[in-house]
RNA sequence: GGGCGCUUAGCUCAGUUGGUUAGAGCGACUCGUUUACACCGAGUAGGUCGGGGGUUCGAAUCCCUCAGCGCCCACCA
């Protein structure tokens, strides 16, 4: 008896059927797979925020790296898709001094450290389920048998042990630098999380005092009573003559001592020619007095307050600024006054205006020198001398790792090249502590507390960074030697947003290489950011966002998924539009309502072996077969968009429009021979349209599936066809 | 200042190592109450591939140049 299927496919409900289906399976997890699936394949999710929801950005992401893994696993791989969550500790904790503050009226040292992190990590594990339910809902294959969280103590463990090893191979140490100090936030941010922005300042030019004979220009006043030299251009003719002179000047009411100094780094064409070095104030500055042996005095404390004594001490640095120019005015130093452009740096979380500031932080040193015990990277021998820096360019240009997007590895390379030692430690106190313990004079580095009294540990946590970048094979097991690392590491892609190409990917590969002497992954695939439809990031400023579990409910999770992915060329920005998420909700049901009228004229068994097919039929089938073909191509050298838009125009427009119609007198005509022909190329057409579907559209996909073949296993395992 | 891109139909974008009349989706227009589907079907219009120059038998594709737009990095005190 033909079955017959509901006139419109109904998402509701299906796909929420379907995940738990698929859950229950336990085919998400490689050691359940079938015994065909032999060689691995493997990806790690980038860990959204704990504390985050579902955006349209993850959407995309989910869509595309699933795609991935369905595919490799329908072609017989032991595909492996470990999830996670980041604690992303210097998002979260403000979130939570937030709350505290407006709940309780308390800041966070009257709560005290201990109850701080303690209601953080709270918050962190009561929030984890909103987005790992929304992670679901997108229909993603991940292995939740394989969770990790950044701060679990698997996690924790893998942390302390790279701290650890990192700082007995000498990489990691303590310095006294100029950091980018953030007085909103009262932490150090690394240069990644510094932004410009344009702003009105004033240029002032003057003399330090009546004798000093250079005068120098500034906008920052207020840092000029920590100033210890001059810096000219050696070949200035118009300075020549003071290089090496020392002055002393009262400068407002601070005693300071002026050496005058060459540098090749001052332009002279800029202000006056000369620089005023404030060295505890400025990288730039540090460096000339670190060349020229000066002191370098603090001036101005991490509350964006002057810290000098004497009548400007607690002083607000701009209103000690008014003070200055007041002064040097009424001495008559003061030259002339300018309105300029500037480029303040500021904190991207806090909006906090960067103050330099000479601290001891911890640092990685990129460039120093250490013998790797042991490299699988090409071009790297075990047992020989390298540095961080050296690891992460030659994983690239030795194609260890492959980034096939020219342009994004040019900017990699260009990067590596500028790249400084990376600062990994911030003043706040939710995330992973330093292993560090101090007593007096004694430091201990280690795993776990040292024992006996009165060590102390260093208060700092390590930037969030150091922990994702340990991420591909923290979450399979490192420290330990498992089964996991040795059968899915290095995993087999990551695919990141270009945002987090430096951050993220180029230190993953540095820790990957320093601890196991492995690249990370052989292979990464950058892909863009979803805006909206002007174009613009989305953004709550913009009130322009678009909550991917509207559409989902709205449209269904696969045709979200296909109109995320469909005509648009990994690596460029997308703009989203709902009009294309319709259409592939049209999609679905066009699917539908060809495996509705399958059934209609199908027998009442599927067709087990091939008939007698017409000439027609078999030529129809051998296109198909050519067209998988081609589709498996683009799906192996991951043209996602190509291979969905082709799958998509194959069902619709060559399945739907021309065969269909082409066999509708056969099947409903009396010739058995062209009848049972047609009902072949029926079947088999569906059937291979479901699989080459599936990756993009998998929801919809299975549940035909279980209607046209419930004598089959499920679709997600169903081997994909050779071709 | 250094680096990387983009400019193809009204809109959003493809075009996979240069190869026959440049494609898709949406939108527009015309026609269609055929028992798979109106979340549909049949069809039509619409582009000198930003401008100019060059290489080539052949260029949207490679090179040069001009114009406009965007992103990243650094940052002048």
């Amino acid at each position: 008896m033909p079955r017959e299927l509901p006139k419109q496919y109904d998402h509701t409900g299906i796909e929420s059927d379907i995940y738990a289906i698929w859950e229950k399976s336990g085919f998400f997890n490689p050691d359940n797979l079938p015994e065909r699936h032999k060689e691995p394949f493997s990806i790690v999710l980038p860990p959204p925020n704990v504390t985050g929801v579902l955006h349209i950005g993850h959407a995309y992401e989910d869509a595309l790296q699933d795609a991935v893994i369905r595919f490799q696993r329908m072609r017989g791989k032991r595909a492996l898709w470990v999830p996670g969550t980041d604690s992303a500790a210097t998002a979260t904790q403000p979130k939570v001094e937030k709350i505290i503050q407006k709940e309780e009226g308390k800041n966070r040292h009257e709560i005290g450290r201990e109850e701080l992190v303690r209601r953080v990590a709270a918050f962190a594990k009561a929030s984890e389920n909103t987005i790992l339910s929304q992670v679901r809902k997108m229909g993603a294959s991940l292995d939740w048998s394989r969770y990790a969280y950044t701060m679990d103590d698997a996690r924790n463990t893998a942390v302390t042990t790279a701290f650890q090893r990192m700082y007995e191979a000498g990489l990691i140490y303590r310095g006294n630098r100029i950091v980018n100090w953030d007085p909103k936030g009262q932490t150090v941010i690394s240069d990644d999380e510094v932004v410009h922005e344009e702003r009105d300042a004033k240029l002032y030019t003057f003399t330090y005092s009546k004798d000093f004979p250079i005068p120098i220009a500034t906008t920052r006043l207020e840092t000029k009573v920590g100033d210890t030299a001059v810096a000219v251009h050696p070949d200035d003719p118009r300075y020549q003559q003071y290089i090496g002179k020392e002055y002393d000047a009262v400068f407002y009411d601070v005693l300071t001592h002026i050496k005058v100094v060459a540098d090749r780094g001052v332009d002279m064409e800029f202000g006056t020619g000369a620089l005023g070095v404030t060295p505890a104030h400025s990288m730039a500055d540090w460096e000339i007095a670190d060349k020229n042996n000066l002191p370098r005095p603090q001036v101005i404390n991490e509350y964006a307050k002057m810290s000098v004594d004497g009548a400007l001490k607690d002083k607000k640095t701009t209103e000690a600024r008014e003070l200055i120019a007041t002064w040097l005015a009424e001495q008559g130093l003061l030259q002339k006054v300018e309105n300029i452009k500037q480029n303040v740096s500021v904190a991207e979380r806090t909006g906090g205006i960067i103050e330099p500031l000479p601290k001891l932080q911890w640092f990685i040193a990129v460039d120093k020198p250490f013998i790797i015990s042991r490299s699988q990277i090409s071009g790297i021998s075990g047992g020989s001398e390298t540095t961080l820096k050296h690891i992460m360019r030659t994983a690239i240009t030795s194609g260890d790792v492959s980034m096939p997007q020219e342009n994004h590895r040019k900017s990699y390379m260009h990067w590596i090249d500028n790249l400084h030692d990376w600062c990994i430690s911030r003043q706040i106190w939710f995330g992973h502590r330093i292993p560090i313990w101090y007593r007096g004079d004694e430091l201990f580095c280690g795993v776990t507390a040292p024992s006996g009294d009165g060590w102390e540990q260093d208060p700092d946590v390590l930037d969030t960074w150091f922990s994702s970048a340990l991420w591909t094979f923290s979450t399979l097991g490192w420290p330990s030697d498992s089964k996991d690392l040795k059968t899915f590491h290095p995993t087999s892609l990551m695919s990141p947003a270009y945002e987090i190409l430096f951050l993220w990917v180029s230190r993953m590969i540095l820790m990957s290489g320093f601890h196991l002497g492995q690249v990370p992954f052989t292979s990464v695939l950058i892909h863009g950011l979803v805006r909206d439809s002007k174009g613009r990031k989305f953004s709550k400023s913009l009130d322009n966002g678009v909550d991917p579990l509207d559409i989902i409910a709205k449209y269904g999770a696969d045709a979200l998924r296909m109109g995320l992915l469909v005509g648009t060329a990994i690596g460029n920005d997308l703009k989203f539009d709902e009009s294309k998420v319709k259409g592939y909700r049209n999609f679905a049901n066009k699917l539908w309502n060809i495996a509705r009228f399958m059934l209609m004229n199908a027998p009442d068994q599927p067709i087990a072996t091939t008939p007698s097919l017409t000439d027609e039929d078999a030529q129809a089938l051998n296109e198909l077969s050519a067209v998988t073909k081609d589709i498996t191509k683009d799906m192996e050298e991951l043209r996602l968009y190509l291979a969905a838009e082709k799958t998509y125009h194959y069902i619709w427009h060559t399945f739907a429009d021309i065969l269909v119609e082409r066999v509708k007198p056969h099947l409903t005509g009396t010739d058995p021979v062209l009848k049972e022909s047609a009902q072949w190329l029926m079947q088999e057409a569906l059937a291979t349209s479901l699989i080459l579907l599936h990756p993009f559209m998998p929801f919809v996909t299975e549940a035909i599936w279980r209607e046209v073949f419930p004598n089959k296993g499920l679709l997600m395992i169903e081997p994909w066809p050779s071709a």
